[in-house]
DNA sequence: CAGCTGAATGTAACCGCTTACAAAGTCGTA
DNA sequence: TACGACTTTGTAAGCGGTTACATTCAGCTG
């Protein structure tokens, strides 16, 4: 492997002229730019992540950590997967524009995962943590030594940056997908407590962008406790209407398999006869045919927001290192 | 962030010893380590990846560089991504024993790729390249910097480290879960092209297999040639039989969407009166209710192949030097 | 042509950790 | 008590970049 010295010697220049040219400094003659640039090119110089980062303190890679729900269990913990890998693919996209690289490690609960992240927490700048895939005392104390954003952790946990869902967003998003995507018009939606600032909010946006497109109804009900059971209840309210919806959108996952339930006892094919969607995470293709991949978005912007925020992080702190 | 020189100093030894505790030596005197132990976690000491890497000359970091078709466009594009992703907790998996973390870089063609590639090349120990992700004369270079193993890449490439789906394996896994996870009994399979060895394995080792399995009879139709349309052609050939198969594997994808398409336009519900399932890639939840996570197995499998060829080569380069 | 200025380049210290080698202990034995 | 033979610990030289600072050079000016 060649180093910058090897580069220097062949080009007759001096190691930090070497330097100068790779990092696009301007003040290095054309010619000579042009001679270093020769021989990079010969020899095949890429430079060493590792010295670069211990001289410029600052590796450009940052971590996700995350926890991997059973991946070959069970149909809903494999739902939970897909929502890490949105994730992954839209933490990479927003990387993509800048040179740095993700790195990734999966935790399973049970597992030990402590020293994991702790070694990991060497290797980068920044870490993206999601859900709440350590507890919070290790989190704070990682937060204090880098930049930390946790997506959609739980609330609570305060003094932490933290993203979280765009409810209304994702409703919005899935209400034109049922509407403009799959031509349902008459829609439902069973909805969580009223006392929960999520419930409320998914509700309202879902109803509001529903109502918004011509044509449709929406056939609200109210009161769930996000629990499967309240779902089964709201199923039995929709079937006791006389026009059943053509759709079923839940306040949130735990609902929404317990109106799949509930409507499959009473015969009716899910998605063939009555589609239903969850939100916190997505059943694919078994809830709705062809799937919602729209749903997906929310997670997508999800994971592009805390990207984002925490690479200005990163920049932030070492702007003003003391 | 403390360093070794702060913890040595702290704990009254030499950054030597401080060293030699954090590898775990046994030539440190236990009432010396115990010292030191203490500092480290007093001060929560995390030793720099960059200066371990640079020191060691090994990063503990692979690469994982895949194409990322089309995020959110049509479903099969989807079930790209769902390979990649199987993939990536795969590797992932592999790692979690090893000091090893995954790095990855995801590509679209069409997007300049190669600049970053190279700039992660000096990030990483080895490199897993998935697919056709980067031009063959690339990864030749690539390979002569580093060791890379190319996963389900394109035959065709001599004198690279490859690994490729175990087709016997797959198609196994797949009979076992058709036959004892759903309990069929009539399958059928759409054959590929005789001349290809990948489609005569895949018929061989799936009849094999379904054979062996009590009450199970296997429909082959042989004689397609990996395109939608000889899907399509199989199709009606099982639909002329008096009892149609319950299940039908197809040698690929592209047949199983000719399969799927074929079945519908006689009225036949799909999964409902007859399941498919493809190959390459895998159609959840769209093609077998409930989904055939199992099929996902093969490429899980891959992935694990390739990540530990990986790190044997890593660990053979850096045995032998010179 | 000496003297000055700014541009281009070189020198060498430093980033934080590992490790070969040297030095200092520790113990048992003669 | 002195002398090996180990065992434990310390010293200091890298690892491969970056960059502050010094140096050299070229072009102007008076």
């Amino acid at each position: 492997m060649p180093t910058v010295y090897d580069v220097a010697r062949l080009a007759g220049v001096s190691t930090a002229t070497v330097s100068r040219v790779m990092r696009g400094s301007d003040l290095v003659r054309p010619d000579t730019r042009a001679r270093v640039l020769a021989v990079i090119d010969e020899v095949g110089f890429v430079p060493d992540a590792s010295a670069q980062g211990l001289s410029r303190r600052r590796k450009d890679i940052i971590g996700l950590v995350a926890l991997e729900r059973g991946v070959d269990e069970t149909d809903i913990e494999r739902d939970g997967l897909l929502f890490v890998d949105q994730l992954v693919h839209a933490v990479e996209a927003v990387l993509r524009g800048t040179g740095c690289s993700l790195l990734l490690s999966f935790g399973r609960n049970g597992e030990p995962f402590q020293g994991r992240i702790r070694a990991l927490s060497g290797k980068v700048d920044g870490l993206l943590v999601v859900e709440d895939a350590m507890p919070a005392a290790q989190l704070r104390a990682l937060s204090r030594r880098l930049p930390v954003v946790a997506i959609a952790a739980s609330p609570g946990e305060g003094g932490l940056d933290a993203v979280r869902v765009d409810n209304a967003g994702g409703m919005q998003a899935l209400a034109a997908h049922l509407a403009t995507g799959h031509g349902y018009r008459r829609l439902g939606f069973a909805g969580g407590p009223p006392d929960a600032p999520d419930a409320v909010e998914r509700l309202a946006a879902f109803a509001a962008a529903a109502r918004a497109r011509p044509g449709c109804t929406v056939d609200v009900v109210p009161g769930g406790d996000f629990s499967e059971a309240s779902g089964r209840t709201a199923a039995r309210v929709l079937l006791s209407r006389e026009a059943v919806p053509e759709a079923v959108a839940c306040a949130n996952d735990q609902m929404a398999i317990g109106v799949i339930r509930e409507l499959q006892r009473s015969g009716i094919r899910v998605p063939a006869d009555v589609a239903v969607t969850g939100f916190d995470n997505i059943f694919p293709g078994r809830v709705v045919d062809p799937p919602l991949t729209t749903v997906g978005q929310p997670f997508r912007e999800l994971g592009a927001r805390a990207t984002t925020r925490l690479l200005e992080r990163i920049a932030g702190s070492e702007a003003q290192p003391r």
